[in-house]
DNA sequence: ATTGTATATTGCAATATTACGATATTTAAA
DNA sequence: TTTAAATATCGTAATATTGCAATATACAAT
């Protein structure tokens, strides 16, 4: 079918994957650390220093600003985005408990 | 196009991206939680408590495994699924990196 | 060898994602 | 108010993902 069955899932199952699925490309991880360097970062340094085009780039951003990992304010003719401190903290919380619940120990196969 | 242009990013990037993306389903992120709960599942039992077809789950272990999120032994006519060690510690260790790269106190916008 | 059980693979339909050109929108400056 | 610059959106093509029925494969027990 092509459509994940959500609603067969908890709800921090889905809000995980959902996070995650958003950071899962290698242009928004890109995009993710440029913004953490700087601080704040414009869409069009990134289509400079990225190989994709303006448009692409946009819609990586967007899905970004959707996923509440990154918020953006409008400075004169272009945006500033940076990273929503309460998101970040939030995905950090959720994949710390996910990844942390794996006692590496008894290794069965 | 649909294809991501993995050979403009770094191999971190890319490496990261992967393995975020084989976590990124609900039915994936439930299917780790019990192997890690049990620390030994079998693909039956998962048929009998997620509300997928056999098939499915079938292919979501397929896709953690080549990712080398899983790995599994043969145990008779079932198959034994556990988390592989070592790309666990590599996925917490990319991870940490990552999301620690965010210093939160100086919020731009 | 045949049967039953457990898992894998194949083939397919529906939907989602990635990327980009073309165009729209928005704002600052001339 | 025209022009230029920066982003966003639309439309579209190519590819990927999700899910499942049907079938295949592998093994154990009879």
């Amino acid at each position: 079918m092509g459509l994940t069955k959500s609603e067969i899932f908890t709800d921090e199952q889905n809000q995980l994957s959902t996070l995650l699925k958003a950071i899962a490309h290698p242009a928004r991880i890109a995009i993710l650390q440029r913004i953490m360097i700087s601080n704040t970062c414009i869409c069009g340094d990134l289509v400079g220093e990225l190989g994709l085009a303006q448009a692409t780039i946009s819609q990586h951003l967007r899905e970004l600003k959707t996923a509440g990992i990154i918020q953006g304010t409008v400075e004169g003719v272009s945006v500033c985005y940076c990273i929503n401190p309460k998101t970040w903290k939030s995905l950090e919380e959720q994949l710390g408990v996910f990844l942390r619940s794996y006692k590496g120990e008894t290794a069965c196969c």
